[in-house]
DNA sequence: ACCTGAACACCGTTCAAGT
DNA sequence: ACCTGAACACCGTTCAAGT
């Protein structure tokens, strides 16, 4: 029921009072099953998880290119959702698929090389950042592109005079550049590289 | 009045209902000086990041450590307000203090030898990781952390078994180790790393 | 014991009408 | 021209009361 309308209207149709109304009962009937608003995201994102192709086995050397291929699944995953991927940010998921995704994101890492505490953190920061982009990038693909006028912010950039801002000046237009698939490979990327090339501090 | 009531009760209360009701009128009136809530929230965060400490001068060799703070500060200050950190998540703040904090970044990226495109995707990259965390991290403290039970999510990774999650069974404990403080710096540290370090694809 | 109607305390946004 | 009352269309959560 509550996939049918995550499927037609969106996760952020799947409210208390929406999702009773469905089945032809009060809000304070769901009450009876999930705690919250945070668990009933929870249980959604685990089912949508069901679907996330993990990679097939391959050759060791590949784990990084495996590794990036994963992370864009579970982030498009996401962008199809971005008001679920805003819950899920602040949501630490307990559901059986999450932790099967954690666990193919350690193993991955581990075949690489990556170990201990830079693994375990490394999960953290990667899968972090996987939803964080799905939640920004997803919201403003949802609203219109074309009424909130070009946007501000590109807007205040390129405007932003060269005595003033000289930082900004020498990388104006690579603010800008690359299609959003690039900068999330890229991303993902570097965040691998510096997981890999940092150790914590004892 | 706005900031009164951030100040005193949280940026969540910050509402157009609530605002309107202080200013005496209705919520229709607020709409005469911002579009739409997103609108509202980025007027806040810039007029917080007016307190925001920039890093003093310093040897060019302390580049990394100066930008570590810098992200750092920002980050704590988006913590006092966690759900002003998820709006700003979505949000591409455009005020002139947020354009500001982005020229920093990259100058200090660029004292470190870091230029062009890779410090142009940099900034955008720490600057959403900061967010991020306080988003993520921040929400966990406002609701009360005893009465959630033990985190749903920590439980499930340590009751996680050997042979089906040898991945997790391998960094079980690291997975929770160390202060929030030290897992921060440490990504911001590999994230700078990975920035410098690759090349994003022609 | 298990479920739920109804209420409490809110939201954002719009628009016709008033000054 | 500028502002706003009132309405529309929603929210999450609780609790007393019903089956």
């Amino acid at each position: 029921m509550a996939f049918a309308i995550m499927r037609e209207e969106g996760v952020e149709k799947v409210t208390m009072r929406r999702l009773a109304n469905e089945l032809d009962t009060g809000p304070a009937s769901i009450y009876v099953y999930v705690q919250n608003t945070a668990e009933l995201h929870g249980a959604l994102l685990d089912e949508l998880l069901f679907g996330l192709v993990l990679p097939a086995e391959g050759a060791d050397a590949q784990w990084r290119e495996r590794l990036i291929e994963l992370l864009e699944s579970y982030t498009s995953l996401l962008f199809r959702y971005p008001s679920l991927a805003r819950s899920v940010l602040t949501l630490r998921p307990s559901g059986a698929n999450y932790l099967r995704l954690i666990e193919t994101v350690l193993q991955l890492l581990q075949v690489g090389g990556v170990t201990g505490r830079r693994a375990a953190w490394g999960v953290d920061l990667l899968l972090q950042h996987a939803t964080a982009m799905a939640a920004e990038q997803g919201t403003r693909s949802e609203e219109g592109d074309l009424d909130d006028g070009p946007q501000l912010q590109v807007m205040a950039i390129r405007e932003a005079d060269a005595e003033g801002y000289p930082g900004i000046d020498q990388v104006r237009d690579e603010l800008f550049s690359g299609t959003g698939e690039q900068r999330m490979r890229w991303a993902f990327d570097a965040i691998i590289e510096g997981v890999a090339a940092v150790e914590p501090a004892a």
